[in-house]
RNA sequence: GGCCCCUUGGCGAAACUGGUAUACGCAGCAGACUUAAAAUCUGCUUCUCGCAAGGGAGUGCGGGUUCGAGUCCCGCAGGGGCCA
């Protein structure tokens, strides 16, 4: 055999194999019980460089290890292919979204196909292609009739460069996602999935998904947002037209309810837009609230400011107290109802805004300690009062009437009751999770399947008539809309009357296109696109696997779809992803040349010093910390530079090796070379079978009878790690699966090494051994490096593929040893070790232990108290 | 500001439910092979005192629980994430 692997050759040799004989396609009929993996499907950006492989190269080790395992694999790639960047292309660069957007799928397709992914291509799906989008029309019109999907006009966060509408998390800190432009606010008539219907059940599920991340659990706890508290209305007199007008605010501490010192309404609220006609000072002041943006973030740190109404309200619980009525400028509409009563000793906005215009400030919670004496609550209340923050803590009701002396929890039953009882408010359930606006003013996405009839209003497109299809013909030369523009399209008549109507020219969020993908890829490909039988089969994913960045949106879209699937009755399952791993990115260095000018990693030379050179003329370059890998610094690896120096398998390992999966990991010369050190390594093992076969038995050469010491031990080294191997896998801990093959490699090679290879004296039952241990090896690197594995598998003489071949299974007798050593403490601090059997009772250890001399040393003739023996672990001595 | 996470050798890191801290890799050092280099192979490599034998300290810092703490609890510092 050749010295050398070489990758260059064999990694494409097996690829194709594996392509002509179908490896990996899956058939739905397949007895083997199912398995599930999918990582996020891509947007099709263009190229991809190393950094985007780290998440494929984990899914396919789980998807060739859960095939190893017996399992029907279904390990699927699509295109998230809709999105606002296609748009651009055509307004920059005059090429048309659809063009585009193949384009960049053919790029990266032959990109992806590098890495040797045991993929069913047969299943590819790409967002933008009409057979998909049919089916999203459908069930948009489907949610529609069922409730989930409704119109309505609201205010919403417009983005002036991008010319369109962004969701409220798309919108950071007061500026949009994509285009970093400052948003402005529009009314609009919009589209929303009604995602809060599921609220509650988004929340409470969660804690049957033990398989997800405790943080992605957590932040999607934190985005829903539940909060108990209650609806208080005030009652207002002499508001034009309504004699009874009784203000709705809610609030989540109903006990604070007698501290009440003003309402506030939000500057949006009906009540100001009302108090505002013919006012031109209250106009005035609207404008200057909408002039802060709408980002929570902005509104909570400006400062405090409102504009007294001539109005007062009603206490609920005291006869004849009234309040004055604000706008505020940090009540939001969309939180709540708009409008809060205002409690300043006890909430830190209502304090502020209280100091500034002099409004009374009225303990009535304090500590228990402190209520319970009476100068020490005086003195603490004019404490409060004169200080500047709030008193938020817990505490029990003080000033408060019939609520004196209950704690917070308590108090605030016991308001909500009396609310109840006199009609003035209830308990509630808020959440800060919002109805999802999918409404979009741009071309490239999926058309929302609506026709407007000036008689009918909005008409569901009928579905013989699905899908409604992107025009082709379209022009970018101007902002805007093209199918708003677009001469004929949107004109058509009304399904409902056949009169002329209008379509609707709005396209969907593409965050609905990734909400059900996953089902999609359960149909065989040429059947209907979802259908229950296919879904309900492979669903939920078994595991997921993806980026943190959607942790939230994503991820809780999707499981709305899904559960807004099943309640259509389209399927069976609620929750999509059983399993969710997030993998870390894949960073590197940046370097800068003399002019400031960004580098490839391959224009730069690192020395021997740590400095970097220009490889062009030697000229010094700064060299910059590691971050995400990125086309505008340049700091990027793309994928045909390894796999056409080291080989594929090498770049697989290297993403493997050393950092944990769900942290950042650095891309750098020495791993990747140290992964290159192994390839070898094993490579030059396998050899050694086919270069010595009077010593190494052939394949499929039996046990024999007996096995010398030496052979034993070795297979206990092998089993052990193959057995650990397994685990980690399973548990996705790739770095220390990696670390176990390196033990078992240094274990094979040493005692490979080791060898004289003489025919006289040679112990035959080791040369078993070492057979026996080189398969084992190439099995268990199989799901990681699956190129060399293939490689190696027919090297040693069989006949099949690996990726059919079976996991060895570790013999549980050999991983378990005869004799144990285990520590021996005095004190807690070690002392000394010890060799023992295994099944020796704790008498017999305790006795070995007092008997190291190094242990009579530690003791110096002290009495031994007392002697703890924990089997197999640890003796710990107490004197 | 609130919630959550992280902090272990020169570096990436390991340590399953509290039980021999630093597995494995990178970098470094020494040796073998070689005319030489590369490659490969064999060792060494937490810090500290010591020629050595051997001792001492040690998982960000300060406390606590325990026979025993990287692991559990309280406080602090630094870094990160999400939300505001």
């Amino acid at each position: 055999m050749s010295t050398r692997y070489n990758a260059r050759a064999s990694e494409p040799k097996w690829q194709k194999v594996w392509e002509d004989r179908e490896s990996f396609r899956t058939r739905n009929d397949d007895p083997r019980p199912k398995y599930y993996v999918l990582e996020m499907f891509p947007y099709p950006s263009g190229r991809i460089h190393i950094g985007h492989g780290r998440n494929y190269v984990m899914g396919d080790v789980v998807a060739r290890f859960k095939r190893m395992k017996g399992f029907n694999v279904l390990h699927p790639m699509g295109w998230d292919a809709f999105g606002l960047p296609a748009d651009n292309a055509a307004m920059e660069r005059k090429v048309h979204p659809k063009a585009w957007t193949y384009e960049n799928i053919a790029a990266m397709k032959s990109q992806l196909k590098l890495l040797g992914l045991s993929l069913d291509w047969a299943r590819e799906i790409a967002t933008c292609d009409p057979s998909y989008y049919a089916e999203q029309q459908k069930i948009f019109i489907e949610f529609l009739k069922a409730g989930l999907v409704y119109r309505k006009e609201s205010e919403v966060n417009w983005d002036p460069v991008d010319n369109t509408v962004l969701a409220n998390e798309q919108v950071i800190d007061g500026r949009g996602w994509r285009s970093g432009a400052l948003v402005e606010r529009r009314r609009l008539s919009q589209w929303f999935f009604r995602i809060t219907t599921f609220a509650d059940e988004l929340l409470s599920a969660l804690d049957d998904l033990p398989r997800w991340p405790e943080k992605v659990r957590i932040m999607q706890k934190n985005w829903i947002g539940r909060s108990e508290g209650a609806r208080v209305f005030w009652p207002i007199d002499g508001v034009a037209g309504e004699p009874d007008y009784k203000l709705e605010i809610y609030t989540t501490r109903p006990d604070t309810l007698y501290g009440a010192s003003f309402c506030a309404l939000s500057p949006d609220h009906p009540l100001t837009a009302k108090l505002a006609e013919g006012n031109a000072e209250l106009q005035a002041f609207i404008a200057d609230c909408k002039r802060l943006g709408t980002s929570a973030e902005a509104i909570e740190t400006a400062e405090k400011k409102g504009y007294k109404t001539p109005l007062v309200a009603r206490h609920p619980f005291i006869e004849g107290a009234t309040v004055p009525v604000y706008v505020a400028n940090f009540v939001l509409m969309d939180y709540g109802t708009g409008a809060i009563f205002a409690c300043p000793a006890h909430d830190q906005r209502d304090f502020d805004f209280a100091k500034k215009y002099d409004l009374p400030i009225l303990p009535v919670v304090a500590p228990k300690d402190v209520a319970a004496e009476k100068n020490a609550l005086a003195q603490w209340c004019a404490a409060l009062v004169a200080g500047k923050d709030a008193f938020t803590g817990d505490g029990i009701a003080i000033n408060s009437g019939f609520l004196d002396g209950l704690d917070v929890d308590a108090a605030k039953r016991a308001a909500i009751e009396k609310l109840k009882a006199a009609g003035l408010g209830e308990g509630t359930v808020n959440y800060r999770l919002r109805d999802w606006g999918v409404s979009r003013q741009r071309y490239w996405g999926c058309p929302i399947p609506i026709v407007h009839c000036e008689a009918c209003g909005p008409v569901p497109v009928p579905e013989a008539e699905l899908p409604v299809k992107l025009p082709e013909d379209v022009t970018f030369d101007v902002p805007g809309n093209p199918l708003d523009r677009h001469p004929t399209w949107k004109h058509v008549p009304c399904p409902a009357c056949g009169k002329p109507a209008r379509r609707e020219t709005d396209t969907m969020d593409t965050f609905v296109d990734s909400s059900w993908y996953f089902a999609r890829f359960a149909s065989e490909p040429g059947a209907a696109p979802l259908t229950k039988e296919a879904a309900d089969h492979w669903l939920p994913v078994d595991q997921y696997i993806g980026g943190i960045e959607h942790a939230i949106l994503h991820l809780l879209y999707a499981r709305f779809f899904t559960r807004g699937l099943e309640a259509c009755g389209r399927i069976s399952v609620k929750e999509p992803f059983g399993g969710l791993f997030t993998q870390g990115m894949i960073i590197h260095e940046t370097y800068k040349d003399a002019a400031g000018q960004w580098l490839f990693p391959e224009e730069v030379e690192r020395l021997a010093d740590g400095k970097a050179v220009k490889l062009v003329d030697r000229s010094p370059v700064t060299i910059g910390a590691p971050e995400k890998m990125s086309k505008s610094k340049k700091n990027v690896v793309p994928p045909e530079i390894v796999a056409d120096s080291y080989g594929v398998d090498c770049a697989r390992w290297f993403m493997l090796s050393d950092t944990p999966p769900e942290r950042d990991s650095e891309w750098t010369q020495g791993g990747v070379e140290g992964a290159w050190r192994l390839v070898q390594r094993i490579w030059r093992l396998i050899g050694e079978a086919e270069d010595r076969p009077t010593f190494i038995p052939a394949a499929g050469t039996p046990a024999p009878g007996s096995l010398s010491p030496a052979a034993t031990a070795l297979r206990q080294t092998v089993h052990q790690a193959s057995a650990a191997i397994e685990d980690n896998i399973e548990n996705l801990r790739f770095n220390v699966a990696v670390a176990n093959v390196y033990e078992l490699v240094n274990a094979l090679a040493t005692v490979v090494n080791g060898q004289s290879w003489q025919a006289e004296g040679f112990d035959t039952s080791l040369g078993w051994a070492i057979r026996e241990a080189l398969e084992r090896l190439v099995l268990v690197i199989a799901p990681m490096m699956p190129h060399l594995a293939e490689e190696g598998w027919q090297l040693l003489g069989h006949e099949g593929l690996i990726v059919d071949a079976l996991w060895p299974v570790a013999d549980p007798a050999l991983l378990v040893k005869d004799s144990v050593t285990i520590a021996v403490q005095v004190n807690g601090k070690r002392r000394d070790e010890l060799t023992i059997s295994r099944d020796a009772d704790n008498a017999t250890v305790e006795r070995a232990a007092l008997a190291l001399e190094k242990v009579e040393k530690a003791l110096d003739g002290k009495t031994v108290r007392k002697v703890i023996v924990v089997p197999g672990k640890i003796v710990n001595i107490v004197v």
